[in-house]
RNA sequence: GCGAAAGUGGCGAAAUUGGCAGACGCACCAGCCUUAGGAGCUGGCGGGGUAACCCGUAGGGGUUCAAGUCCCCUCUUUCGCACCA
């Protein structure tokens, strides 16, 4: 998701050249480079487009519109009319819904390659913030470039053709990079990306362009004017004792505090810039007169950094030992929504290369992992207090207890999936906790006290502990490997519902203490991250040592949870037929015998001829036949 | 418009490498029990059909002995967005 959004474009960069007197003797590519007068600098991704460039386009806030402008007043005007357009747009959010307006300079540029002059138009979808602020326009192969051009008719000329050849007429604008070039040259006839890289290198060769990365992290503004921000810590000396009188305020007098008393008088600017005892200052250089600072961090600065904090927090010094931060860091594992996985993130990945730049960390990332949880749906919408559909859990837990409320929310679905929340399901969970409390209860007393040892277990005794240790399995893999909660919760589900189908033969004592003990006490440890409350009371009930939640977790037994004996589904020309037990372990030929013996199979495949069989040990059986 | 994620019973959801679709729970139905409860226990519960069987994972194609799972196209929903050269 970050990498869409840093957005890294790979391209070049090209110089044209202002067509003025200065630029008198130019010569093209193919000759020597005497380059003088003004560059245009232009990043594109399709360098080998560049012999239908057939115009260059600047941005309204380019330096050389600036300049233009500032000799002919006509052409200010209309710029100006382009500028508000762009900023309108922006402040709505939407540049992309701008319809496209550009006004001609009556000036040229110059094509490095070929030497064409083109003529340099002003658009107000040129952002001066992306790239150089200028683009070289190719009408015939690029969406928009061809709706300018043709609005404004400046020509069109066709660069590319396709590689494959068809009847068809071409359908300007083409756009597609799997093409070959044409009307280029001596670059005619390569391909388009042998074509970008001779390009880049002759622009590289000739000192008039090179290939370049760029990136379209947005720039955001750090500082604001408004009262409830970090002081940035800076003073500006009346003095000028240093050169541009900027002066940071020295450690010992950090913090800098904001003023308890700010009138917000809504007039605009910083309510601070108007709080004279915060504003007058003295310069710690010259002790002259200085002024504060009046603008304020954003919050983004705050949340950029705020965790390092946490591991040194008493620290009266610094914000943090950087050995301190240095054991600590990076955080393992970062949980958050998916709101948080573009800019917070991307601002505090930013953040922590700074500092380790600084010296002030080694980490080069804040966080190893990320975990992206899902959002919480109530009716249709993503739960917010913005949406004002927020739930608070208090009910629930006043009616079915805190244990039950966590349950449910883990039990209702995976982490990383949107929870929908309908209370109806908390009914079951709690349920399922009584039936748990009356389950231990009923038999703690025989499986407290147990001392002897296990020894060998066969009957109701091994089909119980077998059940337990593939739930403690199943579980184990779950828990560490999945986060799916659920599905946890799920088998413990069915290991009660096994337990309580032999609750007949545990009222009789088939099953001794020492087992019942195992059995309770390991599903009382499974559920206690789910359900802690409950879990602690049936630990103690249960004689068990210590805390719950202190204890290990439990280790399944290969040897115990292994069946004896599986079940493989036999299929006939794909379609499921029968099933047929095998001893576990049961090699292709066995399971194959198993299978042809089946009365189901038999019936199916009488008559035919049998054309392949396909046995996979302990997955599943196929025969096909005609 | 672009980008990302998702689509499975009446509902929330399972199905870890392609190998018995719907585990577990909710709701519902039937029965039992009872100093009648927001309780407990037993059984049923995708659709069609008396049945044998047939159909079924948004829709349509494909790969494969075998597809919810892999590939292509279409539709729908949610989230994000910046005409990015």
């Amino acid at each position: 998701m970050q990498r869409n959004w840093i957005g890294r474009s790979e391209g070049t960069e090209v110089d044209f050249f202002l067509d003025d007197d200065g630029c008198e003797g130019f010569v093209t590519s193919h000759g020597k480079h005497e380059r003088r007068g003004i560059k245009i600098s232009v990043f594109t991704t399709r360098v080998d487009t560049i012999y239908g460039a057939t115009s260059v386009q600047l941005a309204p806030e380019h330096p050389l519109t600036v300049e233009f402008c500032a000799q002919d007043a006509g052409l200010q005007s209309k710029v100006a009319a382009l500028l508000d357009e762009q900023k309108k747009a922006r402040e709505a959010g939407d540049v992309g819904a701008i319809e496209k307006h550009g006004v001609d300079t009556g000036k040229f540029a110059v094509n490095p390659y070929s030497g064409e002059k083109v003529p340099i138009w002003v658009a107000n979808y040129i952002l001066m913030d992306y790239g150089t602020g200028a683009i070289m326009s190719v009408p015939a192969h690029d969406e928009r470039d061809y709706e300018f051009a043709t609005k404004y008719g400046i020509a069109v000329r066709q660069v590319i053709e396709a590689a494959e050849k068809s009847d068809e007429a071409v359908v300007l604008p083409f756009c597609s990079e799997d093409g070959v070039l044409i009307n280029s040259g001596e670059y005619s006839g390569m391909s388009c990306e042998a074509a970008q890289k001779k390009l880049q290198e002759v622009a590289a060769a000739g000192k008039f362009g090179e290939a370049k990365v760029t990136f379209r992290l947005k720039d955001w503004g750090v500082s604001r004017q408004r009262y409830w921000g970090t002081p940035i810590p800076m003073l500006y000396c009346e003095n000028k004792c240093v050169d541009d009188g900027l002066v940071p305020v020295p450690d010992d007098q950090l913090p800098v505090l904001l003023p308890p008393q700010v009138e917000i008088t809504q007039q605009g600017g910083s309510p601070l810039s108007r709080v004279a005892e915060f504003v007058n200052a003295k310069c710690p250089k010259c002790g002259g007169l200085a002024r504060r600072e009046t603008d304020t961090m954003d919050t983004f600065v705050d949340s950029s950094w705020y965790f390092y904090r946490y591991t040194n927090a008493k620290n009266d010094k610094q914000p943090f030992d950087p050995a301190t931060a240095q054991y600590w860091f990076p955080i393992d594992q970062y949980i958050g929504g998916v709101e948080h996985a573009i800019l917070h993130l991307i601002y505090s990945r930013y953040w922590t290369k700074v500092m380790r730049d600084l010296g002030l960390i080694k980490n080069d990332e804040p966080a190893t992992r990320l975990f992206t949880q899902g959002m919480v749906i109530k009716d249709g919408a993503k739960m917010s207090k913005s949406k004002g559909n927020v739930v608070s859990p208090d009910d629930m837990v006043g009616r079915y207890g805190a244990d039950a409320t966590r349950m449910y929310a883990l039990f209702a679905a995976p982490p990383d999936r949107d929870l929908d929340w309908q209370e109806d399901g908390v009914a079951g969970v709690s349920r399922f906790l009584g039936r748990v409390w009356r389950l231990t209860t009923k038999y703690s007393a025989s499986a407290r006290g147990a001392k002897e040892t296990r020894g060998e277990v066969a009957g109701v005794e091994l089909k119980l502990l077998r059940k337990l240790h593939q739930t403690v399995a199943k579980i184990t893999l779950d828990f560490e490997g999945r986060w799916h909660f659920n599905t946890c919760i799920a088998a413990i589900m069915e290991l009660v519902n096994e337990l309580q189908g032999a609750d007949a033969q545990l009222a009789a004592g088939e099953v001794r203490p020492v087992v019942m003990q195992e059995l309770l006490r390991t599903l009382v440890l499974l559920l206690a991250p789910f359900a802690p409350f409950l879990s602690a009371e049936l630990w103690e009930e249960l004689g068990g040592e210590g805390a719950v939640l202190r204890q290990s977790w439990p280790k399944s037994d290969a040897a115990l949870a292994a069946e004896d004996e599986q079940e493989i589904p036999v299929s006939v020309n794909g379609k499921l037929v029968s099933v047929v037990k095998v001893a576990a372990g049961a090699d292709a030929k066995k399971i194959e015998a198993a299978a042809m013996a089946d009365e189901k199979v038999q019936q199916r495949i009488e008559g035919k001829t049998l054309v392949k069989v396909i046995v996979v040990p302990g997955r599943a059986v196929n025969l096909v036949v005609k």
